[in-house]
DNA sequence: TGCGCCATGATTGTATCCAATCAGGCTGGG
DNA sequence: CCCAGCCTGATTGGATACAATCATGGCGCA
């Protein structure tokens, strides 16, 4: 019984931060306080509230006496990300596989399956998170977990437009690593997972930052 | 010429912050905002939006309708935050070391050898920040860097109870792997400091976590 | 024609005031 | 005597009003 956010700026934080992961907000754009207090029927006071708690999140770039807009990330920017990506999740991951529980690993065997099978964009962005964010939730880290969720967050909308430029034929090797992931998982093979995820995060770096269309 | 911090916001959030730093407010102390507000000649509002900043640097804890306290880690929290360290720190470093200046590297040297000699807990723990900050000063990766010095500082006020229990002759395995992590940086081993590094912070993780009377 | 300056509007930052919420003590009943 | 419920004070959350700042565009001058 949670559904309720009770604060105004708790509330006003969660939609633009939904706006954002979904794209209608691009990156780059501006947002003016008074039109976000507008549209929700407040004032600017929770509108400046959440755009703090958004910039902390790296989703918004404040500058004072200026503005606010959609964080936008350079190449620079994505690869530092990923890399940090590539010794923080591997670590999450290590933690969990030992804790998982055959439910869990049933459901990020389903994952899989359903990954392959998403022809649409946002879909496979939506299950790919799912099941990397879920194979990592047995590890028992909140601070680690809550950093990779917004390295996720912050990254979702150059991932979508990666995934856009690879099209589905593009995915085979996502696909084979993420087969390769759940088999070291099925084995409860720690060292192999973590290393099969370092690797998985690292080809996919390595070709964002090729994509040099992107920025 | 960076001197003033323009906004009233970002004045309250620096002087806090340092007052946090220094011990000068306990963890879990409270803070009410008309107190601060009145101490800095200012509204709430600017208050409101320092502690904001605050908490999502780790170092204040907000309740709705309630109020805000100096943030207060258990155990755990302080173990994961060490086992984050672990892996990002060699990351720092092993980027930084290759790209150290004879310079940096006189400074680290000399930084060595002032650590040894700092009986005094302040100095000590001053001193020991800026040596292992200032490995990583070359390494090109800001938000990395940021995210670390964030970690630093929420563990300020725990490094500071754990550096008075274990006394200057304590100290001893702290001045023998600064010694060995030096020597790592001179040759520019990077793979060698990053494994120094490592053992060095989980050393400090479990001798931290035995000592279950400062918590 | 091109450059620099100033005025003006828009937007953000802050102050003050009011409403909503919570903690603690008090009272009355069992 | 103890506990439930309410009431009150203190404190935070939000709305409105005002001040400070910045960017844009027009004007004058070289």
């Amino acid at each position: 019984m949670d559904g309720g956010e009770a604060l105004s700026s708790g509330r006003v934080a969660e939609a633009l931060r939904q706006a954002i992961l979904t794209g209608s907000l691009a990156p780059g754009s501006r947002i003016r306080q008074e039109e976000v207090a507008a549209r929700f029927a407040t004032s600017r006071i929770p509108v400046r509230e959440a755009l703090r708690q958004l910039e902390s999140e790296g989703l918004v770039t404040l500058v004072p006496h200026s503005g606010a807009w959609v964080a936008r990330l350079d190449r620079a920017e994505c690869v530092e990300i990923y890399r940090i990506r590539e010794r923080l999740e591997p670590m999450a991951l290590g933690e969990s596989v030992g804790a998982l529980t055959p439910e869990d690993i049933a459901e990020l065997s389903g994952l899989v399956v359903a990954i392959e099978n998403a022809p649409d964009v946002d879909d496979f962005l939506r299950l790919d998170r799912d099941f990397h964010l879920r194979s990592y939730r047995r590890a028992d880290m909140p601070r680690l977990m809550a950093m990779i969720e917004r390295f996720w967050n912050t990254m979702q909308q150059y991932r979508r437009a990666y995934t856009v430029l690879i099209g589905t034929e593009g995915r085979w090797a996502v696909h084979h690593e993420h087969r390769l992931l759940m088999e070291a998982i099925q084995r409860r093979d720690r060292h192999g997972a973590e290393e099969l995820l370092r690797l998985h995060i690292r080809r996919t770096r390595r070709e964002l930052a090729t994509r040099t269309d992107i920025f």
